[in-house]
DNA sequence: ATTTAGATACCCATTTATGGGTATACGTGT
DNA sequence: ACACGTATACCCATAAATGGGTATCTAAAT
């Protein structure tokens, strides 16, 4: 009923890479179409027009660039990826971390070979994916404030903000006016002011208010 | 090793709450300390300080208050209770609202019967509890953005906010000028100007950002 | 009956923020 | 060499917010 799933594998362990690849080739739908040991060669592989693959599994902890860097590199570069972190980090604030950055699934290397499969089908499908223990440290982190919520997909594509613009809006949702952000930057208050308009215009909003409010639900603060 | 644990039961379908105590009674460290039939009647028995509960099962539709309006009513009086929805809805917004509302379990009414015992004990002990179901949506709705975060616990309102300074707060975390306020709440700016003022006094912030800030921070957006 | 809290509205003046430009300087990558 | 993004800074004008008052009306509480 559908074409074959093509999957690249990036971790810096080729040894877990071949565990993959062994796992996945069991199934008949799914195949390898290339893999990475480092987070550079992912960023190049994915930059070569005739490499393509529907999904990305992705390990932290590589040389060169760690996966962080690798998805922030991706979103910049405005190009959207189904992601799987394979990580054997279950820290919440990682977990989130990855969810911010728009990885569609995240399964800890302890129990990997048992859902790798159904993994990679899910997020191909566009579904999310998470082991069970993510699962688990997910619903905890879930308290009294700050559920998510489906926003605009994908909203990261949306234009970046750059290193100083964060350090204004930061400064913005701390109750500073424009006078004393630039006191505390040493800037001038004009230059303080055209990052008020630039963040203005860059994340569609009306006023102040709305700068911090976009802080807030995207967890800058 | 540990007292019993006395739950109070709203829902405004005596049946239901029937059931709810035949369910409990085959648990000896559960005992239902009362129940109510209405949002009024939970509101009242609570205020009376020779009731008590460890933990508060409550249905969200019920005449007179709805379960909103009564977890509302408790965070404005600063009143912190172990509550565990027990509702036939299922969306996504009405459990994140709730969970905004400070409820600590959200159980439906399909699978309540294996649940509830559980669900009473966990919350009772601090923890919090989903049912199945819950708990799938709840990881369906986590994208890439707005991961929960474990923030200051209860950190309700100190110096009491009347209904109109809430409700020009609200407009103002949604972005709306002074003069868009008035427009909508068919009053002078003047009297908009003055509320902000005495929100800014009251809160003690130093401007409409803070303003917002505190909004968030509880819960009245 | 009198106080109190809340909602309403205005006066004044000053400070900030917004919205439209333009412009220079620096570093990266093509 | 040149384009591009980023950080910096200024011009202009208007809109909005802030800070200090005072004041009236109503409903609820004492």
């Amino acid at each position: 009923m559908k074409d074959k799933i093509y999957v690249h594998v990036a971790d810096d362990h080729k040894i877990l890479i071949e565990g993959i690849i062994a796992v996945i080739n069991t199934d008949k739908e799914i195949e390898i179409s290339g893999y990475s040991l480092t987070g550079k060669e992912v960023v190049d592989w994915f930059d070569n027009k005739n490499n393509k693959a529907d999904v990305l599994i992705l390990d932290i902890t590589m040389p060169v660039l760690d996966g962080f860097e690798v998805l922030k590199h991706f979103n910049k570069k405005g190009i959207f990826l189904n992601v799987i972190i394979l990580s054997s980090y279950d820290d919440i604030k990682i977990v989130q971390e990855m969810l911010k950055l728009g990885c569609k699934g995240y399964i800890t290397k302890n129990n990997a070979g048992e859902h790798i499969v159904d993994a990679v089908k899910a997020v191909a499908n566009g579904e999310q994916y998470f082991s069970n223990d993510i699962k688990n440290i997910l619903l905890k982190s879930i308290t009294s404030k700050n559920i998510a919520v489906g926003d605009t997909p994908n909203s990261f594509l949306i234009d970046t903000l750059t290193e100083r613009e964060i350090e204004v809006l930061k400064l913005i949702t701390k109750e500073f006016s424009s006078t004393e952000i630039a006191d505390v930057l040493n800037i001038a208050i004009s230059t303080v002011e055209t990052y008020r308009k630039k963040l203005l215009k860059k994340l569609n909003v009306k006023n102040s208010v709305g700068l911090a409010m976009y802080a807030v639900k995207n967890n800058i603060v």
